[in-house]
DNA sequence: AAACCCGGCAACCGCACTCCA
DNA sequence: TTGGAGTGCGGTTGCCGGGTT
């Protein structure tokens, strides 16, 4: 089915918006409030899209914006910030008071991935650019989300899934990661009590992977949680990208009774595919999720917030 | 002085999601 | 349950101003 354009274009104006337009908007909204955009424009008197007034109240006009440079704690804030969730410019916002999703957006492109390369780090995976096979297997991991990363070598990396007897429940996971450059397959091996080494399916390669840090802790869909896995926090992004299909537990959230999922536990509204028993409140979604790193209230602490580096 | 280049940023576009009838 | 309307979000575009040649 077609979608219904957001607006009657043939009348509205595009580009950049004039002052009279700003002191319009501002006066409606003053007047009358937020809310209803579509119908704005008519009842404001402006010839623009909904959509259109919308942005410029948000990003430019609203009263509460933090106008200037951004200072160097923002700086480190957004850095960190980005590392756990990604290019979640909403949520990102969200912990800078002041601060727009496009405004923060547009610092990160301009300002902050240069000030990473700079430092050596990649942006998209906010690890050393210098371990290889790390490199190989996030750039993988970001390529979904991002495929304009000219600093890291487009190899690809193959992650699955994988059990070794999938029909019983309460089998053994791994986590396959295939590296196509060194034609070799690292298993990440689930449930064991050495699950935290890395080995490779050669043994002669094995602890190939010595950096890997494995704070997270994520669960394959529709298995039990004594299958939990841990990996990487390189494979984060993956897992944000994945999170409608894997529900993926934070080492210690899910722990007595009802475990969330990633994105619930960030306070991101899950999709209706989010397998998660976020029942805390009785529902999973941003409004009732479990409030990881406490972003539903207050400001994120976030000189708390260890980079692994 | 003019042409060109480049970075910064406001604005746009299209998709995804939620709500509600 | 379904589909349309409204809204939000992230990626991209294009304009503008400053710097360089």
């Amino acid at each position: 089915m077609g979608r219904s354009p957001c607006c009657e274009k043939a009348h509205t104006n595009k580009g950049a918006w004039t002052k009279e337009e700003d002191d319009r908007l501002i006066a409606y909204i003053r007047t009358h409030g937020e809310g209803c955009w579509r119908s704005l424009p008519k009842a404001a008197g402006l010839l623009r899209c909904g959509k259109s007034c919308r942005l410029r109240w948000i990003n430019y006009l609203r009263p509460d914006l933090k106008r200037g440079n951004f200072t160097e704690d923002e700086d480190e804030l957004i850095i960190k910030l980005h590392s756990l969730l990604g290019n979640k410019w909403s949520l990102i916002a969200g912990r800078l008071p002041g601060r727009t999703d496009n405004e923060i957006k547009n610092y990160w492109n301009t300002h902050i991935r240069r000030k990473l390369i700079n430092r050596g780090i990649d942006p998209a995976t906010h690890r050393q650019i210098t371990d290889h096979l790390t490199n190989n297997i996030t750039t993988t991991t970001t390529a979904s989300a991002s495929n304009s990363s000219p600093d890291v070598t487009p190899t690809t990396t193959t992650i699955s899934f994988a059990s070794t007897t999938p029909s019983a429940p309460s089998t053994t996971h791994h986590l396959i990661v295939k590296n196509e450059e060194l034609d070799q397959d690292i298993k990440i091996h689930i449930n064991s009590p050495d699950y935290r080494k890395i080995t490779n399916t050669s043994p002669e390669k094995q602890e190939r992977c010595p950096d890997l840090n494995l704070e997270l802790r994520i669960g394959p869909p529709h298995h039990n949680h004594q299958n939990d896995m841990v990996v990487s926090s390189s494979l984060s992004s993956y897992v944000q990208q994945q999170h409608h299909h894997h529900a993926l537990m934070i080492g210690g959230i899910n722990s007595g009774g009802g475990s969330i999922c990633f994105g619930c536990s960030l306070g991101v509204k899950s999709g209706k595919e989010c397998s998660c028993t976020s029942s805390l409140n009785g529902t999973s979604g941003s409004r009732s999720g479990y409030d990881f790193l406490g972003l539903k209230n207050g400001v994120l602490d976030y000189r708390s917030l260890e980079m692994k580096y």
